[in-house]
RNA sequence: GGGCGCUUAGCUCAGUUGGUCAGAGCAGCUCGCUUACAACGAGCAGGUCGUCGGUUCGAGUCCGGCAGCGCCCA
C-alpha cells in the first residue's frame, strides 16, 4: 500500500550476535582459507544477520511490476493478527509459503509476496484495554492532549472513540515491529515494499468502496433481525464466529394451562425466557401433542395465551417432546419464529439483563397482567442467570414447576471469544447476500485447486450450513466505520431505510467526523440533521479483500492487472470458514471469479498431548528461543518436513536434525570448493595430467542456467552422481509444483546425506590428486554442490547463500533453478553404480567396526562376489573403492546370488 | 447426528498409480579424534504397518465393518 510504505533498508541497528572473533574482518566475515572465499571454520552464527541485510541491500525479493502476469507469481499472505501472540505456528506455516515462493522466484518468476498486519478488531481492543487500563465511552468528547496513565488503573478508565483509536494505533504499531523483526530474522523472503495493515487508509477505501458497490447493488442491505449478540463485548457476531460449547444446565419441566382446563408439560433449559414465551412447537407426528396443535395455551406465571404449532424441527425425544418458543432462546426458535410468523416479545438486552415490559399493553396481553407484571417485575433488571435462579423460584412457589429440574449438559452457542453463552437480540445490521450465493460459491470452491484436496470439504460443509447472510456490522469502536450516515426527522428520529451513501472519491470517511454531502457540521445529531452508522464493519469484512487491498485494486489498476487473480492463498484450516470463504464471496461479487487459482491449507502445531498451541491453553511456544537455539534454517527445515494440512506435533528434535543439515551444507560445500581452487590457473604445472583443464570449472555465474553441462566429467563414478542427481532435482521440481514442499526437502536432503557419506568418502582420494580422474572428480562436485545449494536454497536460505558465495557471486536465491538438463552426462554412467558401491563401501565399513578399528584401518583385501553385470558396476569404481576403504586389493569374482562381500582387515 | 483426517520401530514421521515397502531420523547399545565435518562420524539392534473381513497370483498400499484419537459441520 503506498500510503504504508517504507524505505527498504537493511537492518544495521541491531547489534551483532556473531561470535566474537577475534580474526573477524570488518564486514563480519571470518577468516577464509588461503586464496578462496571459504571460510577456515564454516559456522550458521551470524548468517541471519549477514544475509538478510545484503538481501535487503540488494533488493533480492523485490517484486518487478514490469513482468507481464504470465511471469508472475502472486501470493495473498495472511496478515497475522498482530495482537495476537506470537508463537511457533506462525513460524511454521509461513516458512512453507515462503519455500513455495522462494522456489517460484528460481523458475523465474517474479514473485509477489506482500505482508499485511491485522490490526482490526476486538483482539487489539481487548489488548489496548488491559495495557492501558481504558475503556472506550463514546459519549466521551475527543481529548487531544491525552496520554494513557502510566500504570492500568483499578477501574478502566473512559476516553472517547478517537482516543481509543490512537491508542489502538500506537500499540498496533509497536506489535507490527516485533512481528516484523521475527518474519525478517526468520528468511521470509516478502517483498518489504509492499506491506499493507487492514487499519491503513488504503484498506478502508477498498473495505468502504467495496461496500459501497455491494449495497449499490442491493447485494448488501441493512436489515432489523434477531442477531447472535455477545452480552460482554455488546455486540453482534456472525455465524462463522460461533463454537459450540458443552455445558451444564437443567431441564425445567413447566405446567402451560390448556384452554380445554388441561394441561400440557413442556420442558426447558431456559425458564427465564418464559415471559417471552410466543409459541409451543410439536413434531407434526407426534401423537401425543396432535390435538393441541391450532389451540392455544396459557404461560405460567404470566399467563399470556400462546399458540400451539407443529414444525418438523420439534425432536419428540427431546424432553416431553414438546417444547417453548421464545424470542430468542436459540437459533432454532428463530427458524420458527420466522417460518411460523409467530409475535415477537423480546425481553434480553442487550447488556445481558432482563428489559422492563408493561403487561397489558399491545403485544403484552395476559389474562392477568397484574399477577404478570408482579412477577415480571422481580425479573427486570436481573443478569440472565440471576432471572433464571429467581424464575424457578417463582415457578415454584406458584406450583407450574413439575418435579426437580434435571441436570444436563448441553451444547450451547459462544462467540469463539467469548465468555458467555451468546444471546440472541433483534438489531439492526448490515448484511452482504451469500446465501443466494451458495450453488455459485459451491462451483467455485470445486474450481479452486485445494492443497491437500481434502480440505475442500470443510468449505462445502460449510457453505452446505449457511443459515443466513453475512453480518458484516460490528458494535465496535476500532474498525472500519461505515460510509454510511442517516437523515434525522424533525424529532430527531434516524430514517434507516434511505440511507446517505459517501461518494467513492471521498473514500475513506469516518461518519462520526465526516459530513455527508448536502449537510454541515453543525447539524450533526440534529433534529432535521444527520447521525453517522455508529457501527464498524467485522474484521472479515476486510481481510476478506487481501488481494484486493495488496494489489492495488481500484488505486492501481497496471499492478492489479498483474497479480489478479493470485496465483495461492496459503492459510491454516480452521479459518476456511471465515477468511477463505469470505474471501471467494467478495471476489465474486466484486470481481466474478476466484480471488486465486490455489489454496494451500496449513496444518496446526500440537503440544506433545495432541492439543493445538493457543494462548489460551497456555502452551505456547515462542519462537525467537528456538531461533537462538537452534539457528534459523533449523527451525525452518522442522517447518518445511511437515506436509501441508497435516498437523504436527512440536518437535524440538527436528530442529536439531536441520541444524545439523545445514552445517554439513557448509562443511561438504568447503571440501568441494577448496578443491576447486587446485583446479584455478597457479602456473605451477597442476593441470598437466588434465588436457585441456583450463578451470572452466571454477566460479561459474547459473543467472542463464548451467550451460557447462559435462564438461570435465570423464569418470564413470563422477558421471553416476551426476545421473542420479538429476532425477533428485526432476523429483524436486514435480514435488513443489504440486505444493509437496516436504516431499522435495526430503529426497534432497536423502540424496545429499548418501552424496557426503558415500560418494564423497569415494572420490575424495582422487578430488586431493592432480590427473585426469581428479579434474573430473572436482568438476562433478563442484556441480553438484552448485545444483545442490539451489535445490537447498528455498528450505535453507541461510547456509545455502552462505555456501554459495563462496564461489558464485550474486544471491542462490536469484540463481535458476535447476533443470535436469544441465546435469546432462557426457558420458554412459548407470546409476545404479553409485548404489553398488556404497553397499560394498558399508560392508567394509562394518568390519571395520566389528573389529573396533578406525575407518582409516589397512584393509589386505576385499572380496566382492556378485553377479557379472553388478561386477562391472563395481569395476567402474574399483580403484575409487580401494582408496576409500584403504584396501591393497580388491577382487570381483563373479557369482548368481546376492552381492557378497568379505573383508580382510590388515595388521595396522 | 453427518463428514473429513489420522492410527507404520520406544518417539517424531516417510512410504505418489497394489509387485525388493517393511524405511528415515531421534532416543538406546557398540565403536571410532579419519587433513570437509567430534555440537562429528561409523555400525548394531528395533515393527505380525490399529482390528476384523473382502478383492487379487500378490495388500501399510484398494474396498467394507469395527475401535481409538483429532478436527469440521449440524
Amino acid at each position: 500500500m503506498p500510503d504504508d510504505q517504507q524505505p527498504d533498508a537493511p537492518d544495521s541497528s541491531r547489534p551483532d550476535t556473531a561470535r566474537a572473533d577475534a580474526s573477524a574482518t570488518a564486514s563480519g566475515r571470518a577468516r577464509t582459507l588461503p586464496g578462496t572465499g571459504v571460510p577456515d571454520k564454516p559456522s550458521l552464527e551470524g548468517l541471519e544477520e549477514r544475509w538478510t541485510g545484503s538481501w535487503a541491500q540488494w533488493g533480492t525479493y523485490r517484486f518487478d511490476r514490469s513482468r507481464p502476469r504470465a511471469e508472475v507469481f502472486s501470493i495473498d499472505t495472511p496478515p497475522p493478527t498482530v495482537s495476537g501472540s506470537l508463537h511457533v505456528g506462525h513460524v511454521f506455516s509461513y516458512t512453507q509459503t515462503d519455500a513455495l515462493a522462494r522456489f517460484q522466484r528460481m523458475r523465474g518468476k517474479t514473485v509477489f509476496y506482500p505482508i499485511g498486519w491485522d490490526d482490526n478488531g476486538l483482539p487489539t481492543e481487548r489488548r489496548v484495554q488491559h495495557y492501558f487500563g481504558v475503556r472506550c465511552d463514546p459519549s466521551v468528547s475527543y481529548d487531544p492532549d491525552f496520554s494513557p496513565p502510566p500504570e492500568p488503573p483499578g477501574t478502566p478508565l473512559a476516553i472517547s472513540r478517537p482516543n481509543f483509536v490512537e491508542l489502538c494505533r500506537r500499540l498496533t504499531a509497536e506489535d507490527e515491529g516485533v512481528f516484523e523483526q521475527m518474519f525478517r530474522r526468520l528468511g521470509l523472503s516478502v517483498d518489504w515494499s509492499t506491506r499493507y495493515t487492514t487499519v491503513s487508509a488504503g484498506a478502508q477505501r477498498a473495505s468502504q468502496r467495496a461496500f459501497l458497490r455491494l449495497a449499490a447493488r442491493g447485494a448488501a442491505y441493512r436489515q432489523e433481525a434477531p442477531t447472535l449478540w455477545d452480552v460482554d463485548f455488546a455486540s453482534s457476531v456472525a455465524q462463522a464466529e460461533l463454537e459450540d460449547r458443552e455445558i451444564a444446565g437443567a431441564y425445567h419441566r413447566l405446567r402451560f394451562d390448556r384452554s380445554d382446563g388441561g394441561a400440557v408439560e413442556i420442558e426447558t433449559t431456559r425458564p427465564e425466557l418464559l415471559a417471552a414465551c410466543v409459541a409451543l412447537v410439536a413434531h407434526p407426528d407426534d401423537e401425543r401433542y396432535r390435538p393441541l396443535v391450532g389451540t392455544t395455551v396459557r404461560t405460567p406465571l404470566f399467563g399470556v395465551e400462546v399458540p400451539v404449532h407443529a414444525h418438523a424441527l420439534a425432536d419428540p425425544e427431546k424432553g416431553s417432546g414438546i417444547a417453548m418458543v421464545c424470542t430468542f432462546g436459540d437459533l432454532t426458535d428463530v427458524t420458527w419464529w420466522r417460518e411460523l410468523k409467530l409475535a415477537t416479545r423480546t425481553i434480553v438486552g442487550r447488556h445481558g439483563r432482563l428489559e422492563p415490559v408493561r403487561f397489558g399493553s399491545p403485544g403484552w396481553e395476559s389474562a392477568d397482567a397484574g399477577r404478570a407484571q408482579a412477577h415480571y417485575d422481580q425479573l427486570a433488571g436481573l443478569t440472565v442467570r440471576q432471572a433464571q435462579r429467581r424464575s424457578v423460584e417463582l415457578l415454584g412457589e406458584s406450583g407450574d414447576l413439575v418435579g426437580q429440574p434435571r441436570p444436563v449438559t448441553h451444547p450451547v452457542k459462544f462467540y469463539e471469544k467469548g465468555e458467555r453463552p451468546l444471546e440472541i437480540v433483534s438489531s439492526r445490521q448490515w448484511y452482504v447476500a451469500t446465501v443466494a450465493l451458495r450453488d455459485r460459491l459451491l462451483e467455485l470452491g470445486r474450481e479452486l485447486d485445494w492443497h491437500p484436496g481434502f480440505m475442500r470439504q470443510r468449505y462445502e460443509s460449510w457453505v452446505d450450513g449457511l443459515t443466513g447472510d453475512w453480518n458484516i456490522s460490528r458494535q465496535r469502536f476500532f474498525g472500519i466505520p461505515f460510509p454510511v450516515w442517516y437523515r434525522l426527522d424533525a424529532e430527531g428520529r434516524p430514517d434507516e431505510d434511505t440511507p446517505l451513501f459517501a461518494a467513492e472519491r471521498d473514500l475513506p470517511v469516518d461518519p462520526s467526523v465526516d459530513v455527508p454531502a448536502g449537510y454541515s457540521a453543525d447539524q450533526r445529531d440534529a433534529p432535521g440533521g444527520f447521525t453517522g452508522d455508529p457501527d464498524v464493519m467485522d474484521t472479515w469484512a476486510t481481510s476478506s479483500l487481501t488481494p484486493q487491498i495488496a494489489g492495488g485494486w481500484e488505486e492501481d489498476p497496471d499492478l492489479f492487472a498483474r497479480v489478479f487473480p493470485m496465483d495461492l492463498r496459503p492459510q491454516a484450516h480452521e479459518i476456511i470458514r471465515t477468511w477463505l470463504f469470505s474471501s471467494v464471496v467478495r471476489s465474486e461479487l466484486e470481481h466474478g471469479c476466484l480471488p486465486w487459482r490455489a489454496a494451500a491449507i496449513s496444518g496446526w502445531i500440537l503440544d506433545p498431548d495432541r492439543k493445538k498451541m493457543s494462548k489460551s491453553k497456555g502452551n505456547v511456544v515462542v519462537p525467537t528461543a528456538l531461533l537462538d537455539t537452534h539457528g534459523t534454517d533449523a527451525v525452518r527445515y522442522w517447518a518445511c518436513s511437515a506436509r501441508l494440512g497435516v498437523d504436527t506435533i512440536f518437535d524440538e528434535q527436528q530442529m536439531k536434525i536441520g541444524r545439523r543439515l545445514a552445517i554439513k551444507i557448509l562443511q561438504a560445500t568447503k571440501f568441494a570448493v577448496s578443491r576447486l581452487e587446485q583446479d584455478e590457473p597457479t602456473g605451477d604445472g597442476a593441470g598437466t595430467a588434465a588436457a585441456g583443464d583450463d578451470g572452466a570449472a571454477g566460479p561459474a555465474d547459473h543467472q542463464s542456467g548451467g550451460d557447462q553441462s559435462g564438461g570435465d566429467v570423464r569418470h564413470p563414478v563422477d558421471a553416476a552422481m551426476l545421473a542420479r542427481l538429476a532425477t533428485v532435482v526432476t523429483e524436486a521440481t514435480e514435488a513443489l509444483d504440486a505444493f509437496e514442499h516436504a516431499r522435495a526437502l526430503e529426497r534432497t536432503e536423502q540424496f545429499f546425506w548418501s552424496f557426503c557419506d558415500d560418494y564423497l568418502e569415494l572420490v575424495k582420494g582422487r578430488a586431493y590428486g592432480m590427473s585426469t580422474g581428479s579434474t573430473s572428480a572436482r568438476t562433478a562436485l563442484e556441480r553438484a554442490l552448485d545444483v545442490m545449494l539451489r535445490l537447498f536454497a528455498p528450505f535453507l536460505p541461510f547456509a545455502a547463500e552462505e555456501a554459495w558465495s563462496w564461489w558464485h557471486d550474486g544471491s542462490v536465491h536469484s540463481a535458476a533453478w535447476p533443470s535436469p538438463g544441465e546435469l546432462e552426462p557426457t558420458m554412459p554412467a548407470p546409476p545404479e553404480t553409485l548404489d553398488v558401491l556404497g553397499e560394498v563401501l558399508r560392508e567394509v565399513r562394518r568390519a571395520k567396526t566389528v573389529a573396533k578399528r578406525s575407518m582409516r584401518w589397512p584393509v589386505e583385501r576385499v572380496e566382492v562376489r556378485a553377479p557379472a553385470r553388478v561386477l562391472e558396476l563395481v569395476e567402474l569404481g574399483r580403484a575409487d573403492l580401494a582408496d576409500a576403504t584403504n584396501a591393497a586389493v580388491i577382487e570381483l569374482r563373479a557369482h548368481d546370488g546376492e552381492l557378497g562381500v568379505t573383508v580382510e582387515l590388515g595388521d595396522g
